[in-house]
DNA sequence: AAAAACTATTGATTTAAATCAATAAAATGA
DNA sequence: TCATTTTATTGATTTAAATCAATAGTTTTT
């Protein structure tokens, strides 16, 4: 049931198994099927969800009403925002599944008690954020001063897996750009080599 | 000389005098003038940088030698090619002082004994990037989900002080657009109000 | 004080991408 | 199985932004 939770965290920071005991007293499981939602926008974001099978996404709602995918969080991978997770305020993302999926979850207080009572915890989290930043930051990077077509190289060399699994609209709405003009992309791409 | 670095830290975290002594005893000063770099593309990052006075920015250069400006910080902010100085490989941005600077550094060994010796420092650690990390995933979502002229009235907002310092083009540069676009956008800004 | 470099604006033109619209294929559900 | 919804493609047109170019006002440097 944990079993890639734990696998993903000892990667990172080995445990005994009195820690990792530990550590699963405060998570808990949940399964979702294809289009629910974990959160909706003006909830606020109660927990942290690592994906143990499965795939979710997560995105904004702008004025006119289209969607804005902020992230895709497959196996192995962590979704929530973070922002309404740490203030309480309301959530400006929602959270839903893409496929049925097995999910663990830890909840604010759950994590900050983890934070308190074991230090590899604390360890693991720095370490994920780290990762987490870095990888934004090269995305964000890219978005600056990289074509759209070189981002849609990049993110189909990088994330391989997730592109045979969602719809094309979907990466055209993470990348920024429309289906339309995605479509017209990879004809292009496909026609030059 | 270290005074904005610790009221930033005890903002976050509280410390005894005995673990500000120990911080301060990995820590470094320095100087820098205006157009002076701190890091430069393809040298190992081996630093990250607190700015107490002044203001720098880090930036990539693209294959057409165009620059894109990753980041600013001014006094109270944080600056690294973090990727660079996780991992040791060759860094992909500049860092430059867009004036005369003081700086507080640390060194990447001295980060890590400081996050196994002072647990406050760890602690710390987290919520710096916790915080940046939120801050950068906003910046990100509102690329893709806003036009230029919401972006550009965001970034008036969020950093006035900024706006004020340094010349328009940077801004533009920031934003991933052209000096003439923004000159364009605030032309209609100005006779829309 | 003069020269050089930097900065911001504006105009004309080109290019890239969004939008509007239609169609067809594929997947999903009743 | 048939109807509905979702997905991807393509064409025509509009819109936004980049590019090219010139100018003028500022700063900076010598």
């Amino acid at each position: 049931m944990y079993d890639i939770y734990f696998a993903n965290f000892r990667k990172r920071v080995p445990l005994t198994y009195e820690e990792e005991a530990l550590i699963k007293s405060y998570l808990s499981v949940k399964k979702v099927r294809k289009r629910q939602f974990l959160l909706q926008e003006y909830d606020v974001c109660r927990s942290v969800i690592f994906v143990e099978h499965g795939l979710l996404r997560s995105f904004s709602v702008d004025a006119n009403g289209s969607e804005h995918i902020a992230q895709f969080a497959a196996e192995g991978w962590y979704i929530s925002d973070l922002f309404s997770f740490l203030t309480e305020e309301p959530a400006t993302f929602n959270i839903e599944a893409l496929e049925n999926s097995e999910l663990v979850t830890i909840s604010k207080l759950a994590h900050e008690e983890l934070l308190e009572k074991c230090p590899k915890y604390e360890i693991f989290s720095r370490i994920l954020l780290t990762d987490a930043y870095v990888a934004l930051q090269q995305r964000m990077n890219a978005n600056i001063s990289k074509s759209l077509d070189e981002r849609y190289a990049t993110f189909v060399a990088n994330y391989p897996d997730i592109t045979q699994r969602i719809p094309q609209h979907m990466i055209a709405s993470y990348m920024g750009t429309t289906p339309e003009t995605l479509s017209r992309i990879r004809r292009r791409m496909a026609s030059e080599k």
